[in-house]
DNA sequence: TTATTTATGATTGCGTTCTTTCATAAAATG
DNA sequence: CATTTTATGAAAGAACGCAATCATAAATAA
């Protein structure tokens, strides 16, 4: 019999979460534990893999894993070269005596660890994401501070409602912010509680900064964060050819400073700013 | 046909290097890539599930994720004789379905270590003990949610006046505790932030355990955390004598379960609890 | 309210994986 | 060298998971 869509939505949330706390489940196991028929069962997980957030395998599922959400660990290596090239931008954003936010997302750690290279001082920078915590509170002159919340040790990121509750102690001078995706309509990210929290640190924050790569161009997710009209800068390196394609407003291609010697190591154009 | 020992045992640990990378593989896929039958790909398997080097899947082989964080399973051993013999107490107090706090400090380390081998699930705990939480974060079954608050690297721990309001989120069936040092008088610690944010903890908590190695005898700290009257229990393996001597009530004093192998490990005496 | 939509669980047929058994050929052993 | 041991792949049948279909009942829309 038909259902409520929140229940719906509810379950599978519930079963994401499951997944992605046991790592691997099979469906029979699902089934129990939410109480369903493997019907429903199977109809969920595809719902999930439709969205990114799961990984089918033949008789059970596997928290995300390969393409969008490899371990944080795997994910460190690449694409670094862009990376680079954002962080190489964002870095004269900080300024001694303020406060930062670090988004969670492999970004924003590139960023951290250009930033340690270089770093202002004496500032405070508040993050979700661990791994940045780590490296960053080695730093003299930096004091770091962590949200509360559940740690995911996939994504090594703190989330859920004690987070954004958390979030609510601080006022940001900036945040720098990541998404999944970018298309004409805005920024996009693939699971609800993260772009609740993102939601909350940017109605904290001075300015908004969101670092995103040319990968995540024209790339949908299952959640819409932001419309471009609320986003204060863009930093990517992805060329204004390709932003304009895509539909990204060209008040934010204007561009910053060029770094020539790492323009070449990318098949990307330079890095653009508003 | 049969084939030499030597190169078996070497399929074996490319097969077991795979799925490590891989995270997940599927039979098939296996074959493919070692380039022998299903047949003998499952008894490789079979083989590597023996040797707990594995997690078999129905279709496919999942890597043993304890494996893939060697940092973790070098720290390992470094926990006393003192505080596994706490930890081996402290154990069956956590239960399926409860709240649990994990204080800092090296002997809820030495806990979380222990309890990761025979978890109780489902099961929350509570920390801002770094370390603990990475641990924790992995073993399926077990949520982990951090404070807010400060990250201070030597310490790896959360502090301050977030790490203190994000404590109000919570209430705990059980905390367990630590202490720089005890006397007749009661419990005493180093940092006035520690003592604030575990005073928090207590009042937050239906019982309080304090686990405390026989070194913390009648030794001094800076700040007075509580008195004996106010400890639910305390897991030491000080003797009754020393603890009689040093003038901890006797009420602490009583015995559990004795556990012969481990004493002999120590030269301090059993574990005791209220 | 009535009508429409849709989430659900049961069923059926099909494809996949698993276990067991067996013959074979090469390694081990003496 | 002769004998024993054993790693291998093939095959058969059982067990299992999956996609498609369908009736049902509750939610949604009118």
């Amino acid at each position: 019999m038909k259902v409520p869509l929140h229940i719906v939505l509810a379950r599978r949330d519930r079963l994401a979460k499951l997944i992605e706390q046991e790592r691997y489940l099979p469906v029979k196991e699902l089934c129990k534990r939410l109480g369903v028929s493997e019907a429903t069962a199977r109809r969920d997980l595809a719902a999930l893999v439709q969205d990114k957030r799961i990984t089918r395998t033949y008789g059970g599922a596997l928290s995300e894993f390969n393409d969008r959400f490899p371990s944080f660990r795997e994910r460190r290596s690449l694409g670094s070269a862009a990376k680079l090239k954002i962080a190489k931008q964002a870095i004269p954003m900080i300024q001694p005596g303020g406060t930062y936010f670090f988004d969670s997302g492999t970004t924003l750690f590139a960023l951290a660890e250009a930033f340690r290279e270089q770093p202002a001082s004496p500032v405070r920078i508040v993050t979700s994401n661990l791994p940045v915590a780590e490296i960053l509170a080695m730093v003299p002159g930096i004091q770091v501070f962590l949200l509360a919340g559940q740690l995911f040790h996939l994504q090594s990121t703190l989330l859920g409602e004690t987070a954004k509750r958390s979030v609510e102690f601080w006022t940001f001078d900036l945040a720098f912010l990541s998404a999944e995706g970018m298309t004409s309509e805005g920024l996009w990210n693939s699971q609800a509680e993260i772009v609740d929290q993102q939601k909350a640190v940017m109605r904290r924050s001075q300015r908004n900064v969101f670092c995103l790569d040319a990968t995540k161009l024209e790339r949908n997710a299952p959640h819409f964060l932001v419309p471009w009209s609320e986003v204060g800068a863009l930093l990517t390196d992805a060329s204004p050819a390709r932003l304009e394609k895509a539909g990204v407003p060209s008040a934010l291609h204007s561009f910053t400073a060029k770094d020539e010697s790492l323009e070449a190591q990318s098949d990307e154009m330079p890095v653009h700013i508003l």
